[in-house]
Parts: C-alpha cells; sequence; structure tokens
RNA sequence: GGGCGAUUAACUCAGUGGGAGAGUGCUUCCUUUACACGGAAGAGGUCGGGGGUUCGAAUCCCUCAUCGCCCA
C-alpha cells in the first residue's frame, strides 16, 4: 500500500465509498423475526429544507449510533423521509407564482395542491442527498413522505377514530392568527420576543356621571383593538374603582355604549387598575368577556386590517390603525399619558411575523385524556429522557397541557376528512370521502382547513412502518428504539408523538430520547440562515471532510444544552484524520508481501499495555454509545464528546505517540520479531478503525479495505464488520504501570535532550541511578530508551556517582544523569533543580500534612490513604536526590 | 413570576468528593522516509463572589452576581 498519498484528501474517497455501500445494500434492514431490532426514525426534516448545522449534529448523532449496532450484528434500520411542512412548501409554490405575478386563488385549490407536489419532485430531495454527502446510513431504500397516500390514510385513520371519541372538536375559540400565512397557529407555534412598546393611557367617559367621576382611565399596550372593546374590567375590591361598577362608558371614536364590569383577573397594580376588554382579540378578554356575558366583536380581518366593525378606520392597516386612533384619541383629549413598557409579543414560528390574537372557528384536539398514559410512561421508565433532566420539561408541559388548535387555513396538507351537509346540519367524520349525507343523502362539502403539519408527523414512528396496515415492518420495528432531536421540538413531536404511539400504536414510539445540545454560532447567537449568521455544514465538509464535520461535532456534544460552535474543533478532528492515515500508512508500508496474517501476541511490555488501553477504550466507547451497558453500569448514556475524546487520545496519544514508535525497532529487526510486531499493529489498528467507524465511516472504510486481515476478521466492507468484543480480558494494570515508568523516563531525558538543543541524531549517554525492581525494569526498557530518547551508553548502577559534567534529573524513585562533556550549564541546571525541588517540596508538605490528619487517617478510603503515602514516599526520594544534586552542583 | 442550564488556562470546552485536564493559540527547538493537517520540550489557572457540610470541595448544599433557554 506504499501507494497511499501522503495526505488524507477525502474528497478522492467519500463518494466512492458511499457507492460501493450503497451498491453492496448494506443501509436496509428486512425483518428477522427471533433476534430484538435497533430502530430509528429519523425526525423528518422538513421537505423544504436544506441541511444545517442543528441536522448535522442530530443526524451523526443517529448515524454513530445505527452504524455501532449494526456491526454489532443486531438488526439495524434507520427509517428516513421528509415532512411535506404545510406552511414552508405553500410559501415556496406561492412564491414561486408570485414572480408570474399569480396568487394560489387565482390557479385554484386543485392546480395549486398539484404545483405543490411539482415542487417536491424538483426540490424536495435536497436533503436526503446531503445526508448521503455526510455518511448516514439511513435505509434510502424505503423513504417515506407525510403526504404518500398510505400515510394519508394513516392520518385520516387517527383523525376520524379521534373525532369519533368526542377527542377532536369545533369551536369558536381565540386561537393565534399568522396574518402573512393566513391560518391559525397552535399555542406552541408562536414565540414569544419581550419588545419595548408603550402603555397608552386613555380616558374613557362615563354616559353618566358616578360619584362626582366622569371618566375611567384605562392602560393599554394595544390602543388599536379599542375599536373591539364590550366592556371596561375593575376588580371587585379595588377601592378606587367600586363605586363605577356596573356604570356605562361611551367608548370614545364610535360612541359604544359598554358597561363596567367586575372580575377577579384584574391585577389593581397594572396601570390604572382598569382594563379594556376585547374579547375577540385577547385570549384573557375572552374569558372576561364569557363570564359577563359581552359581545364579542372582530375588528380585524383575516390579512390584519381593520374590518367594518372599525367604523371610520375600515380597511387600515394594524399598526396605522393605531396611529390614527392615537391620534384621534390625542385630538379628542382623551390620551393621558404614554408610558415606555416592555411586554412580550407573539410571532410565527415560521415566517416571524407579529401574530395576533384572533377569534374564529377551529378545529381542537383534547389532550388531557391523550397525555396521562403519555406521562405515566416515562414515569415508569419505559421511556428515558438522555440528559435526565429534560424528563421534568416534559412532565411539567404535559400537566398543563391545553388543547392543541390543528386545523390550518392552508391548502396543502392532510385536508380535514370532515363532511358537511348544508341540507340537515350533519357533521360527519370519514375516513374515505363521501358525497352525501349519510343522514338524508343530501350533497356535502368537505371542511376547508387542512391539518397541523405536527398532526402528522406525529403518527411517523409507526405510519412509516405501515399503520393502519399490521404489516410485519410495524409488528417488527416498534416500538422503535432511540429517537433523537433539538429541544425546541420536545413539545411539537416528541411529546405528541409520544401520546399517539400509545393511543393508536398500542406502545411506546420509542425507549430513548436524546435531546441534543443546540448548536450556537461562535458568538452563542442563534444561527440564521436569512441573517447571514449560520454556518453551512456542506461547506464544513469541503474543507474538514465529511469525517472531520462529524468527530468535530462529536467532541463538541457533551451534557451541556447549548453548543458555541467552534470550527477549531473540526480542524483538529481533519488533522486527526490525517493522524489516522499516516499512521495506517505506516504500518501497510511495513508490512510486505510475504506477510502472513495471524494472531496477535503480547510479546512485550508495550504490547501488552496498547492491548490493555485498547480494551480500556472498547469499554468507553460502548459505555457511551449503548445506553443498555451504560444502564447495567449505572453511568450515563449518550456521551458523544467522552466517546470521541476518547478515540482520539488512544489513538494519537497512545499508539501513534509510543506504541508505533515502540515498534520501529522491531520491524526493523525482521524475522519473527518483525512478524509479532506487524501482527500486533495490524490487530490494534483494525481494532480501532472499528471503533472509530461509527464516527468517522469514509476514512475507516477507505483503510481498512486495505488491510491484511485473517480470514475470520474479513468482512466486505467495515461498515458491517463485527464490533470488537471480548477485549476486557487484556486488560493489564502492570503493564499500564510499567509504562508509566518508562514514559517518565523517556521525557526526562528528551527534556535534557531539548535543554542543550541536542540535535536528535546525537546520541547520549544514560546512568540510571537505580536498583532492585526499579533497576530491573530500566533494564527491561534498555532498547526503549535507545528507540525513543536517543539513548546510546545506559548504565544502570545503584551505586553510581555523578559525573563531573552531567544534566541531571529525577524520575519516579530514580536518578539520572545524562554526561555532557563540555556542554552542561551548571547554573542553569542548578535553577531547574531548584524549581523542581520546590514544587516537590510543596506537594509533599501537603501530602504529611494529610497523613498526619487524624480525621483523615480514620475516614478516609484505605486505598485513597495507600495511595497518598505512595505518592508521599516517592516526593521524599525526589526532595532527597534533588537537594543532593543541588548540593553537588553548588560544588 | 416559575423552572432549567452555564460561569474552569488567551479562546472553545472536558472533569461532578481525594494529585487542576484537552483542543486551538503562544514560546523554544526539529524538515529524523508514517504524518509540518507533523515531532520534542515548555509557559500559562486564587475552577464567577461569599457562606456552609466534610478529615478533604472545581465537584455536594445555601446565597449573590452575570449570561442564556423554556414556561406563564
Amino acid at each position: 500500500m506504499s501507494e497511499m498519498s501522503k495526505a488524507y484528501e477525502p474528497d478522492l474517497v467519500e463518494s466512492a465509498i458511499f457507492s460501493m455501500w450503497t451498491e453492496a445494500g448494506y443501509f436496509g434492514q428486512e425483518v428477522a423475526p427471533g433476534t430484538a431490532p435497533f430502530t430509528i426514525v429519523i425526525p423528518p426534516p422538513n421537505v423544504t429544507g436544506s441541511l444545517h448545522m442543528g441536522h448535522a449534529l442530530n443526524n451523526t448523532i443517529q448515524d454513530v449510533l445505527t452504524r455501532r449496532s449494526r456491526m454489532t450484528g443486531r438488526p439495524t434500520r434507520w427509517v428516513i423521509g421528509t415532512d411535506h411542512a404545510g406552511i414552508a412548501t405553500q410559501n415556496k409554490v406561492e412564491q414561486k407564482l408570485a414572480a408570474e405575478g399569480l396568487s394560489r386563488y387565482d390557479v385554484g385549490r386543485e392546480r395549486f395542491i398539484e404545483l405543490c407536489w411539482e415542487w417536491r419532485a424538483e426540490h424536495g430531495s435536497t436533503i436526503i442527498g446531503q445526508l448521503k454527502a455526510m455518511g448516514c446510513s439511513c435505509d434510502f431504500t424505503d423513504e417515506h413522505f407525510t403526504m404518500d397516500e398510505p400515510y394519508q390514510r394513516a392520518v385520516k385513520r387517527v383523525f376520524v377514530e379521534l373525532f369519533n371519541e368526542g377527542l377532536i372538536y369545533r369551536g369558536k375559540r381565540i386561537i393565534n392568527w399568522c396574518p402573512r400565512c393566513t391560518t391559525a397557529l397552535s399555542d406552541i407555534e408562536v414565540e414569544h420576543e419581550e419588545l419595548d412598546g408603550h402603555l397608552w393611557h386613555l380616558r374613557y367617559p362615563l354616559k353618566e356621571s358616578v360619584a362626582g367621576k366622569d371618566h375611567v382611565i384605562v392602560a393599554t399596550s394595544r390602543p388599536e383593538t379599542m375599536l373591539g372593546d364590550t366592556c371596561v374590567a375593575v376588580h371587585p375590591d379595588d377601592d378606587r374603582y367600586r363605586d363605577l361598577i356596573g356604570a356605562t362608558v361611551v367608548l370614545p371614536l364610535l360612541g359604544r355604549e359598554i358597561p363596567i364590569v367586575a372580575d377577579e383577573y384584574v391585577d389593581p397594580s397594572f396601570g390604572t387598575g382598569a382594563v379594556k376588554v376585547t374579547p375577540a382579540h385577547d385570549p384573557n378578554d375572552f374569558e372576561i368577556g364569557e363570564r359577563h356575558d359581552c359581545a364579542k366583536i372582530n375588528v380585524l380581518a383575516a390579512d390584519a386590517t381593520i374590518t367594518a366593525e372599525g367604523g371610520p378606520y375600515e380597511g387600515l392597516d394594524r399598526y396605522e390603525a393605531r396611529k390614527r386612533v392615537v391620534a384621534d384619541l390625542d385630538a379628542a383629549g382623551l390620551l393621558v399619558k404614554i408610558d415606555d413598557h416592555v411586554h412580550s409579543v407573539g410571532h410565527c414560528y415560521r415566517c416571524h411575523t407579529v401574530v395576533e390574537p384572533w377569534l374564529s372557528d377551529q378545529w381542537f384536539v383534547d389532550m388531557k385524556p391523550i397525555a396521562a398514559p403519555a406521562i405515566e410512561c416515562v414515569r415508569d421508565g419505559r421511556v428515558s429522557f438522555h440528559p435526565e433532566r429534560w424528563s421534568n420539561v416534559y412532565y411539567h408541559w404535559m400537566e398543563n397541557i391545553r388543547d392543541w388548535c390543528v386545523s390550518r387555513q392552508l391548502w396543502w396538507g392532510h385536508q380535514i376528512p370532515v363532511f358537511y351537509c348544508d341540507s340537515c346540519g350533519e357533521m360527519t367524520a370519514s375516513e374515505t370521502d363521501i358525497s352525501v349525507c349519510p343522514k338524508c343523502a343530501a350533497a356535502v362539502r368537505q371542511d376547508e382547513d387542512v391539518l397541523d403539519t405536527w398532526f402528522s408527523s406525529a403518527l411517523w414512528p409507526f405510519a412509516t412502518l405501515g399503520w393502519p396496515d399490521e404489516t410485519p415492518e410495524l409488528d417488527y420495528f416498534y416500538p422503535t428504539t432511540v429517537l433523537s432531536t433539538a429541544r425546541d421540538i420536545l413539545f411539537l413531536w416528541v411529546a405528541r408523538m409520544i401520546m399517539q404511539g400509545l393511543k393508536f400504536a398500542g406502545d411506546i414510539p420509542f425507549s430513548e430520547v436524546i435531546i441534543h445540545p443546540t448548536v450556537f454560532n461562535a458568538e452563542g447567537k442563534r444561527m440564521s440562515k436569512s441573517l447571514g449568521t449560520g454556518v453551512d455544514p456542506l461547506d464544513l465538509m469541503k474543507h474538514y471532510g465529511a469525517d472531520g464535520m462529524r468527530f468535530g461535532l462529536m467532541l463538541q456534544t457533551t451534557g451541556s444544552q447549548d453548543i458555541k460552535f467552534a470550527e477549531e474543533k473540526l480542524a483538529s478532528s481533519r488533522n486527526f484524520a490525517n493522524k489516522i492515515w499516516n499512521a495506517s500508512r505506516f504500518v501497510l508500508m511495513n508490512i510486505g508481501d510475504e506477510y502472513v496474517p495471524g494472531a496477535p501476541k503480547a510479546e512485550t511490555v508495550a504490547d501488552r499495555w496498547i492491548f490493555s488501553r485498547l480494551a480500556a477504550l472498547a469499554e468507553t466507547v460502548d459505555l457511551g454509545l449503548d445506553a443498555d451497558a451504560a444502564r447495567a453500569a449505572g453511568t450515563e448514556a449518550f456521551q458523544f464528546g467522552e466517546v470521541s475524546r476518547a478515540l482520539y487520545d488512544f489513538f494519537w496519544n497512545e499508539f501513534c505517540d509510543w506504541y508505533i514508535e515502540l515498534a520501529k525497532g522491531r520491524l526493523a529487526a525482521g524475522g519473527e520479531t518483525a512478524l509479532t510486531a506487524q501482527r500486533n499493529l495490524v490487530f490494534v489498528l483494525d481494532r480501532a478503525l472499528r471503533l472509530l467507524h461509527p464516527m468517522m465511516p469514509f476514512i475507516t472504510e477507505a483503510i481498512w479495505q486495505n488491510l491484511p486481515l485473517a480470514a475470520e476478521d474479513k468482512a466486505d466492507s467495515l461498515m458491517i464488520a463485527a464490533w470488537p468484543t471480548g477485549l476486557a480480558d487484556l486488560r493489564d494494570e502492570d503493564a499500564e504501570a510499567s509504562m508509566r515508568v518508562l514514559q517518565e523516563l523517556v521525557t526526562e531525558v528528551r527534556a535534557v535532550r531539548a535543554r542543550y538543543s541536542l540535535p536528535p541524531k546525537v546520541q547520549v549517554s544514560l546512568i540510571v541511578k537505580a536498583s532492585g525492581s526499579d533497576a530491573l525494569l530500566a533494564e527491561s526498557q534498555r532498547h526503549y530508551l535507545h528507540e525513543l530518547a536517543g539513548v546510546g551508553d545506559l548504565v544502570i548502577d545503584g551505586a553510581a556517582a555523578k559525573p563531573a559534567h552531567a544534566a541531571i534529573a529525577v524520575a519516579g524513585g530514580m536518578e539520572l544523569f545524562v554526561p555532557l562533556e563540555g556542554l552542561v550549564d551548571f547554573e542553569a541546571e542548578r535553577e531547574r533543580a531548584l524549581r523542581d525541588l520546590s514544587k516537590a517540596e510543596e506537594e509533599l508538605g501537603r501530602l504529611t500534612k494529610k497523613l498526619s490528619n487524624e480525621g483523615f487517617l480514620a475516614k478516609a478510603a484505605p486505598e485513597v490513604i495507600e495511595k497518598d503515602r505512595a505518592r508521599a514516599t516517592e516526593l521524599a526520594q525526589q526532595v532527597e536526590k534533588l537537594t543532593a544534586q543541588i548540593t553537588d552542583l553548588a560544588r
């Protein structure tokens, strides 16, 4: 494999490898009875969308889990598809029409829906292609869409069953209205934002004076709504207004006579303590209006202009109307004052237009009965959130759940399957389209609204598996295993999937819910394509490779709820990929054509050490990626940051920095020695590539294809090769301890070399003053010191004396002398030794104090005390030796 | 108003009861046939403030401050 390029070039390998996987058909998964499957359904990306950083992170997480599971041999399926995204898609098509000077009304509903399908056919697979570029191993052979015909049947079935059970109802309520999208929104589709506004104090004259008062002053943040006022409310216990209750106010500008009512809702400390009540334009006012039987006058049209109810203001936009109303009140002397006021304003989550609370006929789902079992399945542990704290957020929302407005005034979506008979007034919900009334046989018309997109995507975990049909896929793959998503759709989606899954598929939709961190930009602000504050994952992949981007994201995925995106992590991941590439290149270059694959053999301390470290790595990776393993061990599951760091540290700091360096001499020795070294290198590299594969699928596959493996380790592709197991027996504490001593010895000698700027080729002599086990250990590492620290002559002697001109160091309990005739700067050596001495003395002092503390000795764990004693003994030796050396240098 | 999260090296972050860590950046040296997307050696931190629990606190508890998110 000497033809491997000197640096890893992702673009040369990624697409070829992805094609290879696709052609081999590794992504699909058939029903395999008898074995428990691992299933993930992708949170369906919006069909109008393109990949953003949230997707990149979330889909890396899902792919890591999917790939690992597949390698363990478990039947694994990652279900893929997109969401029809009612508002977003409709917006896209309307924009296209607008470019031709048309509106949807010009083309009509039927044609408009055709155009939506055309748009989807043309643009709807953008994000699927981007997932492929990332290396996602979804089952692309089985793509779903929330408007597919079978999916439509599922949606109708759910609606009709809920309707027939009385859990769906139609009513005139205050809902959130987006005047730009001209549709209702549910409560959680509204984003609240604190904005600087004003509080206008308005004088409302009384029809007749009461107790010497001829007016009441109300305070409002939305003066234009006064056109729809139908009463004024005060608190019943408010002494300021008690005598006005029951009086009549003449509404300014319109002259309507409205009553003053007493209502507990009013907060006497806010504003003037008297509030204008507009039942058609505020949910709280609606409640007050209901209690006092006030009229509900709708002064806003669907496009947020004033209706005929607004008299002279008819046709004005809501903000223009505000200006005019305020100006007219001022002119009439009825504007008392204007205070600054910060208030919370709702915005449409799709287009960010300010929404209007608006009275209209809508469909609602009665959530409380459905919510109860969904709360229970989290309480009893059938569904777990990761991190666990999100379950509290879930409980809080579910326990205070409100009815869900599911009708949308759109054309693109699942049209509500309710049919009205204008003849007898019957309302029929039907899964199949009907044209005549089942009661009176007159013609019926279907409700014109469509359902909230989230209503249909809540069915995703079972509708994608064939529900309502009883398919083998549904039986086998449901409930799914893991759902990974961002926290902002916990309510929009996760909670509703749990509710619908329990109600209609008869079981939880998934057992593990991963709420991953939100990716913010480097300034900690939300990324936004429109504001240009986003980072494009496709650009990142160009710079760092798909693996570099994936690994860089995994490094940043910790338990924290936010990620301030650090591009440096991607750069270091790209470098890591290059390191993997070159280490592998080294291994492959050092394997001759005559190499015979064979079992690894722990021949040296280094072998035992790297095998032990590999075993430790495998354990960390398993605990971090396998929820069942983590649960059994009592550790937190889904530790992507920890797993990626462990992989990085093992491969770079242990395998490359030490093991490969230590192997070089053995490779050069030839014969059996070299063969064993080769087999061990191949073994460790192979297992490391397997462990790395879920996070870095492309580079690991590219290298692994070239590894000369024994038959039992071979496979057509790394993505279906066996996940490493049974490594735990390779743990070896003795080897790890020996290696630590070696590393310290080498580091100390290198430090001497650095201090005197000795060129790499110049060998140094080393005298190690050590006896007993220390001496044996040093002796056994003779050739390592030669290879790693450039040590030529090595003397190990318990009675060695320091030569006159020597650099000095202390490693563990050993004293080191490096004779450097004519080179040694005695003063520099002394200064350094003094520095080391003061550090050692300081630490020793702290330990001595600790070890003479009665409380510590009585209460601390024995192994902690033992460890501290051992450390104190070592430090005492160091202090002694450094002191002697300093004295010596002073002579 | 209620809840959650964050505050550790210049920057981005790990570490969640017993010797303060990583990546990037910085300093010095090195182009030695795996890798300069590299190697070696270094410098750099009263772990946001205060109080408490404990033999022992970055870690647990209380409190304050600052920032962010969610809910009302």
